[in-house]
DNA sequence: CCAAAAGTGTTACAAGTACACCCATGT
DNA sequence: ACATGGGTGTACTTGTAACACTTTTGG
């Protein structure tokens, strides 16, 4: 299961996990991107498990809790400056991991005590991140056997609560699409309207009216209209557009307002 | 500064803290009710100390995250089943009160090595509560020197980063307030429009047309006119209302709906 | 009677909803 | 030419904002 660099690393990490982190602390990081129309989620599936789960990562005790989160997506995705943001703090008294630790440590002929410090119960602060499907360079870590994107509303068996955290991400990304811009991180630099609808389609998880999207998003100023327009399908020519990063910003910040 | 027994229980406290207690993990708790036409938030001021703080509490490894958040609850407020809810998680490497815990230490003749593990850098999760303020019976604990109620747009000088945690309640009762109804944790059992309405703006720190306030509230068919009316004031006699529990609810569960 | 709050109504404008219509493109 | 998605427009409904008018009350 392992081979001897592996476990060597593995043991090292281990042994000194319980001095370098703060104990009984993750964080957890949902990836969202887009491809193929659907909203996806980067997951692993650790060695000799059946499950998958979220990347996450412990917190240093001279890191920030953020600093953690973006060291996750920086060490899993080979990604930094990423749009994240933290949604919910999970702390039921069951987050355990203790039996597939110890059970990953036998299979790979470690020994089980110095993963102690991991088995224990977890608290963990989940975060989303938004990344491009393109630029994102997924690497595994020692612990993982496979990787790879599924479709967010189609998840395949989770290991602990983590199907429960990708849904609090997805849930939180879907209020937070009524007072912020989405997209800039999620879809290449240059995109039609119609591309913008499906990411939109595929957060929310319904259909859209075709005109009126069109229509509020041009009116939200955060687009710029492009020379160009996109060819090679069978049909009329859709123009191109970008963000307009100035806009996009600015409207990131603007303050919510209620209706009175 | 202490007598004899309350040093024994803090020294008993301070013994076992360090197993019980999930480490440098903790909950604090906003409290926040409606009085005197001002929303506030229930302050403490640590013996020995000059800055006030929110009451919080440690998560025991047998407990729920949730569960010490209620725990917190009970123990200062005297308050069970109240609306609690979790916003934020603040996890500053700087999050560390290790001075002015030996400073308590030593002033009241307790052995600060006792103290080590509260000393340490620690995360907290930030809940806020609305409760009723007639119903709240604020209970100090051994570490209370003072507490009381203040104006949350005019906090006194808080300790560490609670300041920023009062903010950030705010800003998300805010946001809560476009999506659900609020009033019936802080108000009492019956209540005018007006009443209502100063609510509102004294959550959203503005003033809101009375005309307005009064046909979007009565729409929502989450009040219920009562036959009673308020008197004894040198003015036209209000009718009472009350929140009507079903459609309450009903409405808080209601998903937000995004425009297109 | 009067000041001030309560209850109600009016109007203008913006936003959301549901369509219908024509246009452009590769096959 | 034609099916299909793209670009645009319209009519209807609903929501927001600002404000005016009347009613009721205790002093």
């Amino acid at each position: 299961m392992f081979t001897k660099e592996i476990k060597e690393a593995a043991e090292a990490f281990l042994a000194q996990g319980s001095k370098e982190y703060v104990p009984q602390l993750s964080v957890d990081c949902a990836i969202l991107s887009f491809h193929e129309d659907q909203l996806k989620v980067f997951l692993l599936n650790p060695n000799g498990q059946t499950g998958w789960m979220l990347p996450g990562g412990y917190v240093r005790h001279q890191d920030n809790l953020d600093d953690a989160a973006n060291r996750v997506l920086f060490e899993r995705a080979g990604l930094e400056n990423i749009f994240l943001k933290q949604f919910h703090t999970f702390g039921s008294k069951d987050r355990v991991l203790g039996k597939e630790v110890r059970d990953m440590c036998v299979k790979g002929g470690i020994d089980p005590a110095l993963a102690d410090w991991v088995a224990k119960r977890f608290i963990t602060v989940g975060y989303y991140a938004l990344v491009n499907y393109e630029e994102m360079k997924p690497k595994p870590d020692i612990f993982t056997q496979d990787f790879g994107w599924f479709d967010i509303h189609h998840l395949p068996e989770m290991m602990a609560d983590h199907s429960e955290i990708i849904d609090k991400s997805l849930c939180t990304l879907q209020k937070d699409l009524l007072s912020q811009p989405i997209g800039m991180n999620l879809l290449p630099e240059t995109f039609t309207i119609s591309d913008l609808q499906k990411l939109y389609e595929s957060i929310l998880g319904r259909p859209i009216d075709r005109g009126n999207f069109r229509k509020k998003m041009l009116k939200s100023n955060v687009l710029k209209k492009l020379e160009e327009q996109k060819t090679g399908q069978p049909h009329r020519s859709p123009y191109l557009y970008t963000f307009d990063e100035t806009q996009y910003k600015q409207s990131l910040q603007e303050e919510v307002k209620v209706g009175f």
